[in-house]
DNA sequence: AGCAAGAAATGAACGTTGTTCAAGAAGAAT
DNA sequence: ATTCTTCTTGAACAACGTTCATTTCTTGCT
């Protein structure tokens, strides 16, 4: 045996992500994989379970890397001495938006996926994912000055994230010019601007009993 | 010929529709269809170029659906003469929350199908009918009393819907109990409460020039 | 070295799928 | 009745995910 089973994992998952993002979910295709990584088709489904098991693996590596980029872009804001909330929330979605950008195929993918109806297996390693994420607004919730109770922080830093992806992500959706990317980002500004300026004023947010009917 | 060509491309999209709806895209197929609507396979084809066709024209149902219960929310509204902003921007939220519960397969299919890479045909009837939303959330932003310019009212009404969307959308992809359901209600009453505050105060929301790197 | 037992890799084979298209059936027109 | 046109059919094809009997390699032992 040439490579470590390690190693010719992480060759496939790289092959997988690649063919993923270039053509979409419907692009990977466990003859191709073996092809490209100089393996059989039984030796992919000795690796992993089926060719979910793989779109999961390059999953939890896709939310991995854009954890990393959100902590990236605070440090970097931190080594500036930039501590404006507003400027760190920008930079937050800024990052989003790169990383999607970036990932034209495999996040779309990521997304479908886990809308898939039978179901969620390991719905953990995928959530501490995203608390992860949370935990990182969250922090810029603290750090301005706002008078959110800690529980409310939790709801509003969830709320932000939904937003931005929302925002996001149907954007990306709808074209994929540059004149979407500017909608895009008029529509982060604003929501950021919305978002500092009703949080400001404190309060509670408390159910108001009409979304039900 | 016992039906018209459009009864049987009727009965094709109600069927399409239940099977989407009740396995995801993977259930739509070309034999299920024909079997159930008591056609040949290739009659499938001669009615639509192909499953993509199918459940495009699925997903025009679909907007379409939304875009009568949006209206019918502010309808409801204005019998009962509630002209609250607030208000109105829960009922509408409530009213998408509640038609992607009754979706819970032909929603995220419409959704995932819309990432596909190889791309949009038909994007304008696809946005004719987003813009009817827009247009919707404009109407009860316009009706507040807001101080907006048309554009910064155009831009706010799609960042309420793109907010909403991803809040309803990525908390039904996360988990599915009643738990969630809860957790979404909480983000969008604290959105729009958070929309109402940031927006009352009027100005501008220029670009920060913070988002891009 | 030789050898046996266990582990890992292989790719032919199977069942399903989307899609096509030659052949046939049905209808309309003369 | 006959021709022409249009619609319908389902067998056939290629491509896919997945399995598993067979082969190949590795390891431990003498």
């Amino acid at each position: 045996m040439a490579l470590d089973k390690e190693e010719i994992s992480e060759r496939v998952l790289v092959i997988a992500e690649t063919l993923i993002n270039s053509g979409g979910m419907d692009n990977l295709k466990a003859r191709t994989i073996a092809e490209q990584a100089g393996i059989s088709v039984g030796s992919v489904y000795n690796l992993f379970s089926d060719l979910d098991g793989v779109h999961r693996a390059v999953n939890m590596r896709l939310l991995d890397r854009l954890g990393v980029a959100g902590a990236a872009a605070m440090a970097d804001l931190r080594e500036r001495g930039v501590t404006d909330a507003r400027q760190r929330l920008l930079a937050l979605a800024g990052a989003y938006m790169r990383f999607v950008e970036a990932h034209p195929g495999s996040w779309p993918a990521l997304l479908a996926f886990n809308r898939r109806r039978p179901v969620r297996t390991e719905p953990d390693a995928y959530e501490a994912r995203l608390d992860l994420l949370f935990e990182i607004i969250g922090g810029v919730l603290a750090g301005g000055d706002f008078d959110l109770d800690e529980d409310t922080r939790g709801v509003a830093a969830r709320t932000l994230w939904s937003s931005v992806h929302g925002i996001v992500t149907s954007g990306y959706a709808a074209r994929s010019d540059r004149r979407q990317a500017d909608e895009i980002e008029r529509q982060i500004d604003l929501l950021v601007a919305v978002f500092i300026r009703g949080l400001e004023r404190g309060g509670t947010f408390a159910h108001a009993g009409t979304t039900r009917s």
